[in-house]
DNA sequence: CTGCCTGATCTTTTT
DNA sequence: GATCAGGCAG
């Protein structure tokens, strides 16, 4: 593909944002706007111009978007694979340039990286340590306060107003011994990885420099999604020069809550003087009805950037509003619904998704959709649970290629069982404190320690020789799939899961699991340039490779939640649980903003729409066991009336309006099927 | 260790 | 009302 007609393609908001290549550059990306089609284009742009390969870097939250990216710079690069830009996520940036520069702020090069799960038993042993067994506490709340302070990102009111809270006073406490733990254990948290970087760069001006050298251009997307520690690493990555371009959506940030700042995109213009701002309100995704029913609802807010989208296309059908009795109701009539439009109108179950607050409202439609038989994929939720083997196994790789990683060590240590128990473990423990040397130094010493019987002592140092034994071969041998699964056989690790599934299908998939596990190894060592234990253990826990999988086996209609629906498209969707108290929800309603921030999530999941868009709410809903009234959301008030079509003869429709509804739904179907992918 | 009971909680999620 | 974590007894 050739870049100057790929230019040509272009609206005159896009070839203006493409074009502008010197100085900072603001693109408001409305819904729909073709936004990744513009970072990717003068990405290339760039490129073609002359600018040197590597300068060029388009930072981006998740992998997806990462890899999406790539896949279309490259595509219209053809011919010139000398030429691409660096494009990565932001914490897989920061661990790059830690690889490489992390001795200067005094730390070790081979760290390993903890996911939440391990942050939480690292937190409970520390707790434990201090003997503060207060269980009013949760550790997930504690591990919540120190991540908010480690993003800088605790709102003053939380400081002052209420003064510091009980929470906010263990956190206090516990967090520089946290802090200190991560040390020792020559690890780093996903918060350290962004919080070390930035300090990096603020500590060794020379090392900032370096970079500032090598990234001329930068890109960020999603900006209004960044957070304050996010935000200051870019400015200074940009410094003087600020070729810096970002692009995202004011009117779709909903991530204020895990410390999002809006203030990042709203400021932009007054933090980079000399800021050209682009709109891009042309939406190339929706019909006309479902982008008035969006701009209706969006412009109620005051924090924003004026802007309002339109299209070239048709009005479409109006949108629908029905009034469900109760939640089964509501979920019995959105499938029937399904049922129809896909038996008329020949569409596949993919062409649908329905749209939810929160994840419990899947439940109903999941039960409906079942009973039809009618296939379904579920987004999001908390599936990762049953990976225990792959975290079994994740932590003897963790200590095999961080020999001071206890906490992984003693995961291992003790699956499968290998008789070290309580006291064995924590005589061991002492030995290494008192001796100040790591667990793994103690247990291949274990033979020195006064009291710890021979049967312990000879399993800790059988497993200690195995650890270094792998450490070895890793390091050595070319083919670590292969040796991983040596490990596991030498482990009897198979024989562990038949053990602890009683069922044989659970003992199955648990083995399946294990075999993906090893695969997936074998695969990052094929595909990787320089493939290292290290780069493996760092892929696992910046990408769910498990999770990565599902996505892509996602098959029939639908079910996710605002949030995950961000940044996806569907021709038909279903909004459900329109009622006060579940949007805006109901914890929002006091905070300051949050109801601004629970109207962008209805304008998200509005703008997923493209040709067909369903609002329901229901007269009753069950609420914790009780059935209770419920309200229909102020957001439907804000739809503009002439765009809304009742369906629950709350008031009279024009039958001649209806006619012309389903020819226009009639006429777009080609339309629709030809049309997943835009852009 | 396992399984049962009790009580607390009931938004959203990526890396 | 359902679910899950943590406590406690067996």
């Amino acid at each position: 593909m050739d870049i100057n007609r790929e230019i040509a393609r272009l609206n005159t908001r896009q070839k203006e944002a493409v074009m502008h290549t010197e100085g900072p550059l603001l693109v408001l990306a409305g819904a729909g706007s073709g936004k990744t089609r513009v970072i990717t284009t003068r990405a290339a742009y760039l490129l073609h111009t002359g600018i040197q390969s590597g300068s060029v870097l388009a930072v981006t939250f998740t992998n997806k978007a990462a890899r999406e990216m790539k896949k279309r710079v490259l595509s219209m690069l053809n011919g010139k694979k000398n030429r691409r830009p660096v494009i990565s996520t932001f914490h897989s940036l920061c661990l790059n340039i830690l690889r490489r520069e992390i001795e200067h702020l005094g730390y070790r090069k081979d760290f390993t990286i903890y996911d939440t799960s391990e942050q939480l038993s690292l937190l409970r042993s520390i707790l434990n340590d201090i003997k503060f067994h207060d269980k009013s506490f949760k550790v997930e709340s504690v591990l919540d306060r120190i991540s908010r302070s480690k993003n800088n990102i605790i709102p003053l009111s939380d400081k002052e107003s209420s003064g510091q809270d009980d929470l906010g006073i263990i956190s206090d406490v516990v967090y520089p011994k946290y802090h200190e733990a991560l040390k020792t254990l020559n690890v780093l948290d996903f918060d350290d990885l962004l919080l070390l970087t930035l300090k990096l760069f603020r500590e060794h001006p020379a090392i900032l420099e370096n970079y500032m050298e090598r990234f001329r251009y930068i890109m960020v997307d999603e900006y209004q999604d960044t957070n304050r520690v996010q935000y200051d690493f870019i400015k200074l990555l940009a410094g003087e020069r600020k070729n810096l371009c970002v692009v995202g959506d004011d009117d779709q940030s909903i991530y204020g809550w895990r410390g999002a700042n809006l203030g990042n995109i709203l400021d932009f213009e007054k933090d980079f003087s000399g800021t050209v701002v682009v709109r891009l309100e042309q939406n190339y995704r929706s019909f006309g009805h479902i982008l008035q029913a969006a701009n209706g609802v969006i412009k109620n807010n005051k924090k924003r950037m004026d802007k309002s989208l339109w299209t070239a296309g048709g009005a479409g059908p109006r949108v629908n509003i029905f009034k469900a009795v109760d939640g089964d109701d509501e979920a019995r009539w959105v499938i029937d619904r399904i049922s129809l439009i896909q038996y008329e109108k020949r569409i596949s179950y993919e062409a649908f998704a329905i749209i939810y607050r929160a994840n419990i409202f899947s439940r109903p439609f999941e039960e409906a959709l079942r009973r039809k038989r009618i296939p379904y994929s579920v987004v999001g939720g908390t599936s990762y649970f049953d990976r225990k083997e792959i975290k079994d196994l994740a932590a003897y790789l963790k200590i095999i290629a961080n020999s001071r990683d206890d906490l992984s060590l003693l995961r291992a240590a003790n699956t499968p069982r290998r008789g070290l128990g309580h006291s064995a473990i924590r005589k061991l423990a002492d030995f290494a404190q008192d001796n100040s040397i790591s667990l793994l130094e103690a247990f291949m010493r274990a033979g020195e320690i006064t009291g710890l019987g021979t049967r312990a002592s000879g399993s800790a140092i059988e497993f200690a020789g195995l650890i270094s034994r792998y450490s070895d071969l890793f390091m050595k041998n070319r083919e670590m799939g292969k040796v991983f699964r040596s490990l596991t056989e030498e482990i009897n690790y198979r024989d562990y899961i038949y053990e602890l599934y009683k069922t044989p299908e659970a003992a199955v998939r648990r083995v399946e699991n294990l075999e993906g596990f090893i695969d997936s190894l074998s695969h990052y060592e094929t595909e990787g340039k320089s493939p290292s234990l290290h780069g493996f253990l760092e892929t696992l826990a910046l990408t769910d490779l498990l999770k990565e999988k599902e996505e892509k086996t996602g098959r029939g209609v639908t079910l996710i939640s605002f949030h995950s629906s961000k940044g996806l498209e569907f021709p038909v969707v279903f909004i459900a649980g329109v009622e006060e108290d579940i949007l805006p929800h109901k914890k929002s309603m006091y905070l300051d903003g949050a109801v601004e921030e629970e109207r962008r999530l209805f304008y998200v999941g509005i703008t997923r729409a493209m040709k067909e868009l369903y609002i329901t709410y229901t007269d009753h809903r069950v609420k914790y066991g009780k059935n209770a009234p419920a309200t229909p959301s102020r957001f439907l008030d804000e739809i503009p009336d002439e765009v809304i079509k009742r369906l629950d003869g709350t008031e009279k429709t024009d039958p001649k309006q209806d006619e012309k509804d389903a020819n226009d739904f009639f006429a777009n179907i080609q339309a629709m099927l030809g049309s997943r992918n835009k852009n």
